[in-house]
DNA sequence: GCATCTGCCTAAAACCTTTAGGCAAATGCC
DNA sequence: GGCATTTGCCTAAAGGTTTTAGGCAGATGC
């Protein structure tokens, strides 16, 4: 009886791994056994339950996504920080897209709180200094620009946009070019014209 | 043995109304069976198997989305279209929460091709005929509406808005009067300034 | 070298999915 | 109306996932 030598993290990481390849939805604790050649029962003295073991992936794919955009923001400003945040979700969502899907896995408040969430809110009101929004537009902003970004990727990697003219990478720097234009002049929405 | 005269169709019907009360990943063809008082395998002389039943559920939400849209277009143009468009969709998730999450799964393709979704992007590129746009920024736009409308809706779907200031209700209106001034002035998007 | 602890095991109950085969009610035909 | 067929729901059963309980052996500590 060799032990395989379990941990939570380990077990999260290996989930990880599993969710970006058959998908986060079939992430069970059986498939996950199966993966780390161990029994099922075994993998209850390190999770909770399968919730668990769904939370876990979440916020470790939230601290993952978090510390790449942490990177990515570093020594950038205005619309260079934009694309750069912009692009750590994208380019994320498509190299992981299991743990992409963790990510927006529902924590309760409590977990959500002390998870890595709050740190990519915090980002996002970071780049917003370099368009200088006083609230409560700022809170305004940073709802756009979440529903944008996660808007985006889901429906691309949904399939949304594959293979069909124009390319999606175009679209995708035509909103951010587009959202830039929008912070910088967001106090002149401007009246409805009457045609 | 009264008969309980099942139809696929009812049971789609009965199942939307489920998820709206348990959530859609929580439906399952044991809970619909609980549901209409009949054993479990009696429903496989309706249904394929379970994702037979949540594939319907979905195309029965994205009918109801696209039937809903479509009167809400009805006399409409310009921003009052684009208005009254998203409005269809963020009240539909917030009354029907089940409903929205089956119309986001993820259908095959020869399905997707023959369901609702193409009355949506029809509908999409309907508004944008009042901001005249050419190819390829119609689509570009249509990318970007379609990202907001489903960011915003599901970002506030969960709970990322709620109680905290400003209302969400508040945000939303200010997203949809930034995305028409967008598409008003699409073709300008200024060079970046160099602060 | 022995006691304890830890890690993985077997066993088992509960629930969901799916298939196979049966019986009775509804339907259609003469 | 009587009979055959079809239809609709049933029981039975197998396979998979979740979770708990209890056991045994290898690792750890004194």
């Amino acid at each position: 009886m060799v032990r395989a030598g379990l941990t939570a993290d380990r077990l999260a990481r290996v989930g990880a791994e599993l969710a970006d390849e058959i998908g986060f939805e079939q992430v069970t604790v059986s498939a996950l056994a199966r993966r780390v050649g161990v029994k099922v029962a075994s993998l209850y003295s390190h999770l909770a339950n399968s919730r668990d073991l769904k939370t876990r992936i979440a916020l470790l794919a939230l601290e993952e996504l978090a510390d790449r955009a942490a990177d990515a923001l570093a020594g950038r400003a205005g619309k260079d920080a934009l694309v750069a945040f912009a692009d750590v979700y994208r380019d994320y969502a498509r190299a992981h897209p299991g743990r992409y899907a963790a990510a927006q896995f529902r924590l309760d408040p409590e977990t959500a709180a002390a998870s890595a969430g709050v740190r990519h809110a915090q980002m996002t009101r970071a780049i917003l200094r370099g368009y200088d929004l006083a609230e409560p537009d700022q809170t305004h902003a940073v709802r756009l620009l979440g529903s944008v970004f996660h808007g985006y990727v889901s429906l691309e990697l949904a399939g949304g946009f594959s293979h069909s003219a124009p390319d999606s990478q175009e679209s995708w720097t035509r909103a951010l070019d587009a959202l830039d234009a929008l912070l910088r002049n967001w106090r002149a929405p401007g009246p409805s014209p009457s045609p």
